[in-house]
DNA sequence: ATCCTACAATGGACATTGTCTAAGTCAAGG
DNA sequence: CCTTGACTTAGACAATGTCCATTGTAGGAT
């Protein structure tokens, strides 16, 4: 199922090939690439993919809302095309391993007013961090 | 108020006069520099210092647990010495404005077990993002 | 079917952030 | 006040991300 590259389509994008080998290697619910892995991906598909034409277009698909932008790494950002539900992240301090989650009741609900300053929020990141099995194993 | 100085003193650290300037520059409860940040600052204070003495420093203090890497923004890491008290923080999108905020309940025990996926949670991060008060009204 | 044109892709330079190393310097105990 | 091992330094290097001038092309217009 490429449901991204069709909901893409669907807003008037035009369609490259570059945009499609992209679109095609974040295809799927539970995936976390960095730039440059989605780079490494890109090119085994289309060889003269250039890196820039990557981190455009991610960041187009970001800009769109297709995408989302995750910071659970501290070091490189990574792309997560599962934007039509919310969820957070679970991630494993040891071997970086990444699973979405998803809280009981609204991250958003629980802030206070008193502790909004005056901000109007739109969203809230919810990293969990700890040891995964595999790891805790070991 | 140079807590953070004297805590880390009590530690047995060998005090050297970079030390003594990393530590006054974070010296406070709400500040949140990046590790640029802090290196310009520090050089005003004592011009020759150098960025890896900053860096080691910072890792230092983090390791010690005096001060918590935060990853709000998403290009660099920043530096919070309040990690005495647990806290959230609050971004504006626009101005990279930086709040300390104290959502009501305990973000980790939102998370039930049928989502934990055998992991050891030690930790979760929450980054709520809007927009402040200053760049609404512009 | 072909042509136009605005939008997209390219690649390489540049920017930012962070890490490492070899050599020099210094805090603190003896 | 000497010694020593930890600390600092400068700068090279690495990883990640951005920009720009040039070239290519998707898709509508003809």
């Amino acid at each position: 199922m490429s449901d991204l590259l069709e909901r893409l389509r669907g807003r008037g994008w035009r369609m490259t090939a570059q945009r499609r080998v992209v679109a095609e290697v974040l295809d799927g619910d539970h995936v976390h690439l960095t730039a440059d892995e989605v780079h490494a991906r890109a090119v085994a598909k289309l060889p003269e993919i250039s890196r820039a034409t990557v981190y455009n277009t991610l960041g187009e698909m970001v800009s769109l809302g297709e995408v989302i932008e995750v910071a659970t790494d501290k070091r490189a950002k990574r792309y997560d095309p599962n934007a039509h539900r919310p969820h957070q992240h679970l991630v494993c301090a040891r071997c970086g391993a990444i699973r979405d989650v998803h809280p009981s009741g609204n991250p958003l609900t629980d802030l206070p007013d008193s502790e909004r300053f005056g901000f109007t929020i739109s969203d809230v990141e919810v990293t969990y961090r700890g040891v995964c099995p595999s790891c805790a194993a070991a």
